[in-house]
DNA sequence: TGAATGCGTCAATAATACTGACCAAACAAG
DNA sequence: CTTGTTTGGTCAGTATTATTGACGCATTCA
């Protein structure tokens, strides 16, 4: 199965079977434990930067995660919070109540419907994020650099390969221009 | 703001000023925030199957890592697992010896120190990871299909950037061919 | 022999998540 | 207007993963 290296012996009858594209079906071990071994070290590392700064503030990286996502969608309702992050009410309301007693997120009264909570990061909490992203900046900026605009565009498909249904849904309207944050 | 696709007009006299190629230092914020939610979202989903399995058995993440890492260095030290996972005995501890009372994991004597618990898969331990990477395999077999041999390069060369020094060295010695793995 | 190393364990704590239940405000439809 | 649903908040209890600090044991090494 030719997909990188030299040795490509094994299963040449099923490369032969299928369509061209297709020898990617048998994966083979080795290429697989690499990715678990790099997906692991690699987000380790792209969040351990953040993670520092927030101990320091006595929070923690689901802290940063509401900051990131409401700082990207500015008015997002708890419900959609909520589904972006893939946890349950509770959960989030242990870390957007200190995150709102403590200035950095505000909530207002959906005007449409005024049950809803539309959440905005406040000028202190967009500080806050502004400098977990700079830390972060720092991390990918150097790993684009090392690896090149294509290796970059590569990284960017197989990252989004990896989504489900559900988190390309979420994806795609965080990415797309309809997102209303910029209206 | 040039962020994506065709209207690339600012920062032109930075991007002269430096070298070819270093015009990513200037990672233009969307970039950044793309990057941010790609591995969000991959990573969890990434890992979202065999969370399932291992929660089945009242296990979980942490107790998959080391069975993976187990399972890529047999006869590991308790030392270096945990300089590879980067956590501290203790953590260790809580999931090692449930690991090793239900027969996944079991301890040898090393033979030249015997100070050292030299660690390894049993026949159980090889069948749970082995489900596991399956599980796993199918979602990056998705991604790697639908991106590209390309794109396949890229994403690995892009993981490896965004490790630190430390965890540069300890996935070296795991892909490395020196690692003992197969004896 | 004494110091350092490798490993295990006790105790206390923190962060993140879960389930289940219940309540209030607001909307929507009869 | 009453009923039912949606949106959001909250209380209580629990689990997992992680931390720090301390102590003990066996072994190795100088």
């Amino acid at each position: 199965m030719p997909v990188r290296g030299s040795t490509a012996v094994v299963e040449v009858t099923e490369t032969r079977i299928l369509p061209a594209g297709h020898n990617l079906l048998f994966l083979r071990e080795e290429e697989l434990r690499l990715a678990q071994d790099l997906l692991f070290f690699g987000y380790r590392d792209f969040t351990a930067g953040a993670d520092q700064i927030l101990a320091g503030l006595g929070m923690g990286r689901a802290h940063h995660r509401v900051l990131h996502f409401v700082g990207r969608r500015p008015g997002i309702t708890v419900g959609d919070l909520l589904g972006i992050l893939g946890i349950t009410k509770q959960s989030l309301g242990r870390v957007l109540q200190p995150l709102m007693q403590d200035g950095y997120v505000i909530q207002a009264t959906g005007e449409n419907d005024r049950r809803q909570r539309l959440l905005s990061l406040t000028d202190k909490g967009v500080a806050l994020e502004r400098q977990l992203f700079d830390c972060q900046r720092e991390t990918v900026m150097r790993a684009y650099r090392e690896a090149g605009p294509a290796a970059v565009d590569g990284f960017r498909r197989v990252m989004r390969g990896l989504m489900g249904e559900d988190a390309r849904s979420h994806f795609a309207r965080l990415e797309g221009p309809e997102a209303g944050s910029r209206r």
